[in-house]
RNA sequence: GGGAGCGUAGCUCAGUUGGAUAGAGCAUCUGCCUUCUAAGCAGAGGGUCGCAGGUUCGAGUCCUGCCGCUCCUACCA
């Protein structure tokens, strides 16, 4: 409703001051909300703007509009304020109206939405040779939020996880398999079929592996010899290495589905190489005269590209030393360079493709679709890639080789796909010193007095995501037994689950991206405040009063909000005007690639609420039209308030 | 050396392209459960927005210079 409205007052006002003021140059109409609602619900500081142009004063200019202009449909009047600002008031019970109608309307209004072209989001990547960790979790709740407020926007999405199933860190641990544990491969099968949390037991034996090559530095040929076998394939060690990732990655998606995050399609790099996207890539790369090869200088004998933002001095001469090397002299491929193939088919832009088999599939029924040689295909499979626009989900410190592949990309000559290449980057999540004290580790005194410490799946330094929700779960679920000792075992354990997700994900999108989340059992197990489970409480209230009023909330909306309803009843309408603002923020949160704005709005929505639940006792409200108007209230906001939460991820308990 | 980011209340963090009296949560203190559930509500205290300049009607926000912290910057993957 709320944008629907911003939009149409913007264009009204633009209309009028172009006819005002055909000579000068407007500038874009900025449509605020003004400090408090007495003041109206949209404030327009383009008189402050055009104080400069006209050379009057601000307050002067607001005056003269206000007295000329037009009031739009739907509005009740303009007024001035402050410095100049021109305030538009709503005309409330058409606005109120537009509202409780909504669903449908907010969705239309949220987009031109259906033209919206089909993006890729990938997101997850974990190495497949250790348990995730909550690092990994913050990456798979953003990058699953993300994907929810494109869908919610009218977006197609396909969602990738990319599979290294070929890098050292799989290399690692299978020589501790083959080195350590030293398991035959029947063995390894049997231990898969066993333990459920397979993953658990790599990540204790990645970690041992670590500290065995540091023992010995001669015991990294193992690691070096490994990882050429799994690169060429075709052998007992790769099989081995292609069973024991296989199994883990099967743990990342039961684990990630815990907290309902779900895939389409995940390529393996091991199909990049086998399937010589990057023999490819280089002709295309050779043509366009991106790649050139470096004949003198310390990269001499590379295939070189020029690095993102590198400009070369004047009189500058002689090789650019500071050239990014894709293909190194003894002829073998980068990490980057594979990269550049990967994302070239991303946009549909090398003219290869995989094959793809189903690996997996949720119990609602879906797929999940894995890349394999075309030649075994399965037949109806679906065809993945070849997007307009793709979010990559990936760390802060990864930014350059980011920044790297679309510079390959611009440089091709594919500005366009180049400028939808998104990069989504956002900072670590590490542990204060007083969690890894806790979690047992020791920690060395120049450690403890940093505010957070990095952590490492090398080292086995970390909360796995698992065990955090099994401890989350657990303590909703004491909170839970002892509040509603009427509800069977297993509802409480459901309702525990769900506030132990709601929790989860509320904790890792609330901090805005670059903000390093210094990790900490007491906040992240904290129920109150701004947390997940006080938005979801909000909800369950909202639900109590119509489960008790015997009536939907469906059909509390059906009765027209009456005439005057709000006319001294501030509290409410601000309710009203908050729980209409929805789509705005989901369409800010998506420009600026930024969730955090969407938590915050579930919370302010909640408080509002709770505020309004203490204020007025819906049910023994004695005035039928004012009960009326307190149980559309209600409904609206736990409409609004399960969109939002729907979009978060987070799930709605039946009780709390 | 070059690049990116950060510095706001005791702690953890918000702060929309410059705008109205700098906001939350936690912690501390004071009240509120006979009511639609207290995982809640009301209230109090707590600020030189790292420092110094500049731009202007107006700066936490933009510019410059410092101070402090973090990450990136290999022919490894």
């Amino acid at each position: 409703m709320y944008l629907y409205l911003q939009n149409r007052l913007a264009a009204h006002v633009r209309q009028f001051l172009t006819q005002k003021y055909p000579d000068i140059e407007l500038p874009e109409i900025v449509v605020e909300q003004p400090p408090k609602i007495e003041l109206g619900e949209f404030a327009l500081p383009v008189a402050l703007k055009l104080a400069r142009p006209l050379r009057k004063a601000p307050l002067k200019i607001a005056q003269e509009i206000v007295a000329e202009m037009s009031v739009p449909e739907g509005f009740a009047e303009f007024t001035v304020a402050g410095a100049g600002y021109i305030n538009a008031r709503l005309d409330r019970t058409t606005a109120a109206r537009i509202v409780a109608a909504d669903a449908a309307a907010n969705a239309a209004e949220a987009s031109a939405a259906n033209s919206r072209g089909k993006v890729l989001v990938e997101h997850t990547s974990i190495n497949p040779n250790k348990a995730a960790h909550i690092g990994h979790l913050r990456n798979s709740i953003l990058g699953d939020t993300l994907v929810r407020l494109l869908r919610a926007a009218g977006y197609k999405v396909d969602v990738q996880n990319y599979i290294d199933n070929t890098g050292v860190q799989v290399a690692d641990v299978v020589v501790g398999f083959e080195q350590m544990a030293k398991l035959s491969a029947s063995d390894v099968e049997k231990l898969i079929a066993s333990d459920p949390r397979f993953d658990f037991y790599c990540w204790d034996l990645y970690a041992k592996v670590s500290q065995w090559y540091e023992a010995d530095k001669a015991h990294l040929d193992a690691r070096r010899n490994t990882l050429h076998l799994l690169e060429t394939g075709g052998n007992p060690t790769a099989e081995l290495a292609q069973k024991i990732s296989m199994a883990v990655l099967r743990r990342h998606l039961e684990t990630m589905k815990r907290l309902d995050i779900e895939y389409d399609f995940l390529p393996q790099e091991s199909d990049i190489l086998h399937l010589h996207f990057w023999a490819q890539a280089f002709e295309k790369l050779k043509a366009a005269g991106v790649l050139y090869y470096e004949e003198a200088g310390k990269n001499k004998g590379c295939w070189v590209m020029t690095r993102p933002g590198h400009v070369r001095g004047e009189g500058e001469s002689g090789p650019d030393e500071d050239a990014k090397v894709i293909v190194r002299s003894n002829g073998t491929v980068g990490y980057v360079g594979k990269d550049i193939a990967y994302h070239m088919w991303k946009f549909g832009l090398l003219g290869l493709d995989f094959g793809y088999r189903k690996f997996y599939q949720y119990p609602e029924g879906q797929s999940v679709w894995i890349s394999c040689d075309p030649a075994q295909s399965e037949p109806g499979s679906p065809h993945f890639g070849g997007v307009d626009a793709i979010y990559n989900v990936i760390d802060a410190r990864q930014s350059e080789p980011q920044e790297t592949v679309k510079q390959a990309i611009t440089l091709m000559g594919h500005q366009e796909s180049a400028a939808r290449y998104t990069h989504f980057s956002y900072e670590m999540v590490a542990l204060t010193p007083r969690c890894a004290m806790e979690l047992g580790y020791t920690v060395s005194e120049e450690d403890q007095k940093k505010s957070y410490i990095e952590v490492s799946g090398r080292k086995g330094f970390g909360v796995k995501a698992d065990d955090l929700l099994d401890r989350l779960i657990d303590a909703a679920k004491g909170e839970v037994d002892s509040r509603h000792p009427e509800v069977s075992d297993q509802e409480r354990r459901e309702v525990a689950t769900q506030i132990a997700i709601g929790a989860l994900r509320y904790f890792m999108l609330k901090f805005t991206k670059q903000s390093v989340i210094a990790f900490d059992f007491r906040e992240a197990l904290s129920f109150e405040g701004e947390t997940g489970p006080y938005v979801q409480y909000a909800v369950v209230r909202a639900s109590n009063i119509f489960r008790k009023a015997g009536i939907t909330p469906e059909d509390a909306l059906k009765t027209p909000v009456s005439e005057g309803a709000f006319a001294d009843s501030e509290d409410l309408w601000s309710l009203w005007l908050a729980a209409g603002q929805t789509s705005k923020i989901i369409e800010g949160c998506i420009a600026s690639t930024e969730p955090a704005g969407l938590t915050k709005h579930a919370f302010q929505l909640a408080q509002q609420f709770n505020n309004f639940y203490h204020h007025h006792h819906i049910l023994t409200e004695e005035d039928a039209g004012r009960k009326q108007l307190l149980l559309a209230t209600a409904a609206v906001v736990r409409r609004e308030l399960m969109a939002v939460m729907a979009v978060l991820g987070i799930p709605a308990p039946s009780v709390m």
